[in-house]
DNA sequence: TTTAAACCTTTACGTTGCGTGAAGGTCAAT
DNA sequence: ATTGACCTTCACGCAACGTAAAGGTTTAAA
């Protein structure tokens, strides 16, 4: 099946101008031009269209997703059980709005009581998402193209001594962090000792490290729960320790 | 509790440059002023950033939230449980796309074959949501800030005479446009009528009337299979020829 | 056959919701 | 008294299109 602008578009739900721009910024090019000039597209672009709207539902730059579609090394398959995943972590996080939302209107009929906090739980997730997006973005403005992909290579591609090497640092992390941690001094020697450990251990994931990238990791740590609930679970305050002293470490404050 | 504008980023989750411009549209403006010119905000703020954020989340527009929230006869206890009410929803839309994805991984594998229709379900849903904001944008627009809130008031407002003579209209319609679907002619004297009627049952619900607006509805009733399935229920089809007769009853075509 | 409607094209300016400095004042702790 | 983390007001930048404007193409009806 062939379609002209128009018609995909209204088979997809974008308008045609969205085509035009796609097409623009070569993120999706029609399979071909017809002697009149129209747009032709053809199932590979309504596959890779569909494609590009999954990754724009989770939030993901047109300029990343270019990035991601045309890459050779695209694996149409393995996106899309991504996409199950983290569709499936949207729906957790609307779960958390919803649970909110109700707990508001206990909290207005006066059957409960709520900090303020509370209020806001299920946004937050959110934003640590669009940092990550936000994120990737800058890792691939400042350092090229390729990084992110070869990070998500580097990870496969890692042999068995090297993942026995991460583990073993990781594990070193843990317990030097643990030990830093009761000193109270996130500037001190111990915690600067966790601050590069951790730096090592993430040499192991990413290709190009950066002062920047890591303080903002150190950052994550402490905005997702999911890091809090793991560097918390010993020592409470941990993370946002660790956050301190790789900031100190770094050099950066923001 | 009181807080400034990094205090309460911190807490919401939201950036200071966002509270700043929140304050600057008029949409959120701190409690008061203190002697340094610093914003501090306090515990109806907090509420109402929440509220916003929750209407943020829903896709609404800031300028349309702006009206909605400062309105005087705002009512937040009802918005709470609309906003329930929408996120509901809105997990329905993504339950959808979470089943198109894996529908579409099983095609991949060739365990069944999917039109190209299909691979687009759950994103179209979507497209008609942001259309009902839009939509209600450009009535505020055209014919003031409180037609919205009105059409909702004129609903509850509505006395039991009335709600039997909306009954009765729909009635009408239904039957008419049954017979008018069977002339194959949206342009003839049935359609026509059945447009008349669809406009009268219209200005139950609205305060004011325009000829986009009921084409814009027109549309609707096509792009929306929720519309599409009660109009349809008995001649497939009927959604579509309701929504010609309604482009040639109005005039109108987009 | 012509003519109108419904397509298509490119070009180009406008919009929303902020991000991101720059330049400078304020406050708390050392 | 100085440093560093706050705060302020401009003011420009950006993504992802929306929305004309001006004009060529296709289709179907008159």
């Amino acid at each position: 099946m062939e379609y002209t602008v128009q018609k995909l578009g209204l088979l997809a739900g974008v308008s045609t101008r969205t085509l035009r721009y796609y097409d623009e910024i070569g993120i999706l090019k029609p399979a071909r031009i017809n002697s009149s000039g129209y747009r032709i597209y053809g199932q590979t672009e309504v596959d890779k269209l569909q494609q590009i709207l999954f990754y724009k539902e989770l939030g993901i730059h047109l300029d990343k997703i270019k990035d991601i579609v045309n890459s050779p090394s695209f694996d149409a398959a393995a996106a899309l059980s991504e996409h199950r995943e983290q569709l499936l972590d949207k729906r957790l996080q609307l779960d958390k709005l919803i649970a909110n939302v109700e707990k508001t209107i206990a909290s207005n009929e006066g059957r409960i009581t709520m900090k303020d906090k509370e209020k806001f739980e299920g946004f937050k997730q959110k934003m640590v998402q669009d940092n990550e997006n936000k994120y990737g973005k800058e890792i691939r403005e400042k350092y090229g193209d390729d990084v992110v992909n070869k990070s998500n290579e580097k990870v496969l591609n890692m042999t068995q001594s090297e993942h026995d090497e991460v583990t073993k640092l990781s594990v070193d992390l843990l317990t030097t962090l643990a030990e830093a941690f009761k000193t109270g001094d996130p500037a001190g020697k111990l915690a600067q000792k966790a601050a590069e450990l951790h730096k090592q251990w993430l040499t192991f994931y990413w290709n190009e490290y950066s002062n920047e990238a890591h303080a903002g990791l150190a950052q994550m740590y402490v905005d997702d729960e999911r890091f809090t609930a793991y560097y918390d679970k010993d020592q409470p305050g941990t993370a946002k320790f660790l956050r301190d002293a790789i900031y100190i470490y770094t050099g950066m404050k923001q």
